[in-house]
DNA sequence: TCTGAAAATGGACCTTT
DNA sequence: AAAGGTCCATTTTCAGA
């Protein structure tokens, strides 16, 4: 397990998740450490998986795959083999911004963004028509992406 | 609409979607621009919200959220006020990640994380059971984190 | 925590198409 | 005009004392 995060730590996660592109120093001024102090602790950070990596987040429409989609799948049979198959398959996909295995009435949720309608039938053929592992799916069209991101609450209590 | 995006711009956002800390001439080199060029169409593409932010991924369990939940919810009544009441609510709530306002048998989709199943039952006290135009939700507890991110394709083909 | 070297960023300016 | 390249000043990172 991670050595604990102190307040500090948790402080300057907040900040890198809003904005990783906010300078050393400007950190330390707001969570009151100096500069090499915060990059003492965002090397650790790093070193520790505790921030997994840092990316740039791209609007879809802008590069042309305006439309993103919900996808729950019922699988036939949960063999191992089948089920390791099927996840590989899901994870290479670039479309697939997602892939979640899940307990329940359904076995996973998938996210997604496409071009087009069109895009989406090409790949309903080739993820689940074309599985026959795959029982049953349904689709959920995304019409307003309300908050979307990866950020975590950092604090202690809420 | 935005400029067209040309291969170099394409090529730099598949780039920084994978690691948004590779150094611009390194970029350069791998994309075959001067260091200068890298940085200019950086900066055009954060101006023009084709990269909408940068920021750090977190590990969940790594500050204590190591439950994931996706969740479903139907309303009662798509009145625009009480949507973006709703909406705003959702969007509030530090553990929930993403919200979508779908189309079809239900109206939400909510990914979120959590310290544990105690946690999660007091945010459906708060979210679901004590807000009157939820009609009803369903819980699904992910097991598998098979893919996560927002990585868009920015190929022409795929 | 402070200091300084090395690295990275980003603007000025010139050249090419 | 639009976009690339080189050069250089400034800013940022990051390690040693």
């Amino acid at each position: 397990m991670t050595t604990h995060l102190d307040e500090y730590d948790r402080k300057l996660l907040a900040q890198v998740q809003n904005d990783a592109r906010i300078p050393q120093n400007e950190l330390g001024t707001r969570v009151n450490l100096s500069t090499a102090a915060v990059n003492r602790r965002l090397k650790r950070l790093s070193e520790e998986k505790v921030i997994e990596r840092y990316t740039a987040i791209v609007e879809p429409g802008a590069v042309g795959y305006p439309l993103m989609i919900v996808v729950t799948v019922e699988i036939e049979r949960e063999q191992i083999d089948l089920l390791d198959a099927m996840k590989r398959t899901f994870a290479a996909c670039p479309q697939i911004q997602q892939c979640y295995y899940i307990a329940g009435e359904w076995d996973f949720v998938l996210v997604l963004v496409v071009r087009n309608m069109d895009q989406y039938n090409d790949l309903t053929r080739q993820l689940f028509f074309g599985n026959n592992n795959v029982k049953r799916f349904k689709t959920l069209v995304v019409m307003d992406r309300v908050k979307a991101g990866h950020n975590v609450p950092v604090h202690i209590d809420p």
